[in-house]
DNA sequence: CTAAAGTTGTGAAATATTGCACAGCGTGAT
DNA sequence: ATCACGCTGTGCAATATTTCACAACTTTAG
């Protein structure tokens, strides 16, 4: 019973957010069907990946008339999606913190950015974005209260490492972490560190070796 | 000549980005050799992993003593940058644009935003973060006159796909991508997608299983 | 000088991920 | 009713990536 099905790799999970987010795109332009062709293209997969990434999610696809959206969408939120909206804290509240308050806050229904904190005096106690930003004292007890229970991480390289065990001994289990820092943990905290710096030096790395196209997410 | 190296992964040219920015910061600290274990924690691998990752590079590691490491920055490098400091474009000068211009502007020794581009009247002909924000209208132009053959593509997803269609077509060799959106090439331009979007509903997806920490870049 | 400890380089095994190919089914045409 | 067509679901092959494991080598201790 708990465990319904075995193991979703990461990857999976990543291009089933993004296939959600087309299929909402679809709907919303008044198509009610797709096939799994189309889909692929906007993971630069096969048709038969994304066939095997639905099926994890319990195969709605019916032959020769492919998928039904609504239903495609329902069944991918069933998986990713918790019953209730998902409360996320930010963390470090600069340049970058600010554009990712903008950004992810208020404008999904699945998850929110409800609380910011920031360790400058300046900004927390201020209301920034529509969100209300607090000192890193309240940390611990604002993550419990407001039931928090994943991250964004988006303060300087150097207090990374430090903010993340705060973070995980306050309860934390996932952190999206932006800093151009690896962040250890021997607990089962999911930790995703997005590293720009190194993506943009691939990118330049690879401007000069003619490849083909390839990646995703 | 032309074939020195067959090909080497993305995943490890991502890490040995990361290894460096890492060796930097040893060497600042007065620390002159290193070992592969140590290595490993900062991309959360294996010490065989780095060890096969700076294989890549032309081994320079000495048994027992670990590797030099201002030789292994040297060399790595010598591998992933150009002799020339390579010119970045800015496309969108938004929210995260603005973060990224200030973040990466004139602080790296390798590459350089040097000039950024937007579509609103307001914001081209203006000097943003120290960097000159053209119009769109002479993109192809400027990417010529500064050899630009990387860009950095911080557009709303709607206009993606048509910008980067621009860029491609003025010769532009590879490009990071922030907007939710999937860009198609039949050309042998390298097109890297960040996916925040799902990278944090990933994270969120996770926080629900306790899994192991696993991951890197 | 010899042994012990610890590290590199790397073949080979183990995993993880992707792509192929085809049986089976629904649909629409005849 | 039958058939051709196109798409799904999936076993299996093909790749890609990671990890294991060990010989060879360096340093240090005795
Ligand atoms: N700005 C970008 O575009 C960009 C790009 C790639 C990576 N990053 C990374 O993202 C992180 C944030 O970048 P940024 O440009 O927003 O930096 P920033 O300096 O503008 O903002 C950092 C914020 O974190 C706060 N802070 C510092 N120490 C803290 C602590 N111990 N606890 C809580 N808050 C603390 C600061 O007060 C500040 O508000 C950095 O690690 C940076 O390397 C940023
Ligand atoms: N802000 C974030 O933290 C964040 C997070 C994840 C993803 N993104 C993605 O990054 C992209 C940019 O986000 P943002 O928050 O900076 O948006 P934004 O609206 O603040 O900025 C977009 C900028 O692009 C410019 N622009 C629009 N159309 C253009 C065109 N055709 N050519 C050139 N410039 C054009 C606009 O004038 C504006 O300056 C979006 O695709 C967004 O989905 C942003």
């Amino acid at each position: 019973m708990s465990k319904n099905q075995k193991k979703i790799s990461e990857k999976t999970i990543e291009r089933l957010s993004a296939y959600r987010r087309y299929l909402k795109d679809l709907l919303k332009k008044g198509k009610d069907r797709v096939y799994s062709h189309e889909l692929s293209q906007i993971v630069s997969g096969t048709a038969a990946q994304v066939r095997r990434d639905l099926m994890e999610v319990g195969c709605n696809g019916c032959s020769s008339k492919g998928y039904e959206i609504s239903l495609l969408i329902e069944e991918i939120s069933k998986l990713l999606d918790c019953s209730d909206k998902q409360n996320i804290a930010l963390i470090g509240v600069g340049n970058l913190g600010r554009a990712l308050l903008g950004y992810f806050s208020g404008s999904r229904d699945n998850f929110d950015i409800v609380a910011a904190f920031d360790s400058d005096p300046g900004k927390s106690g201020r209301i920034i974005c529509g969100r209300r930003c607090y000192d890193m004292e309240q940390l611990p007890a604002m993550l419990g209260e407001l039931k928090i229970n994943t991250a964004i991480l988006a303060v300087p390289a150097e207090s990374a490492e430090k903010v993340a065990q705060t973070l995980i001994e306050s309860g934390i289990k996932a952190i999206l972490n932006f800093a151009p820092r690896h962040i250890t943990t021997g607990s089962g905290v999911f930790i995703e560190t997005l590293d720009m710096t190194s993506a943009l030096e691939k990118a330049i790395y690879f401007s000069r070796k003619n490849t083909q196209q390839r990646k995703s997410t």
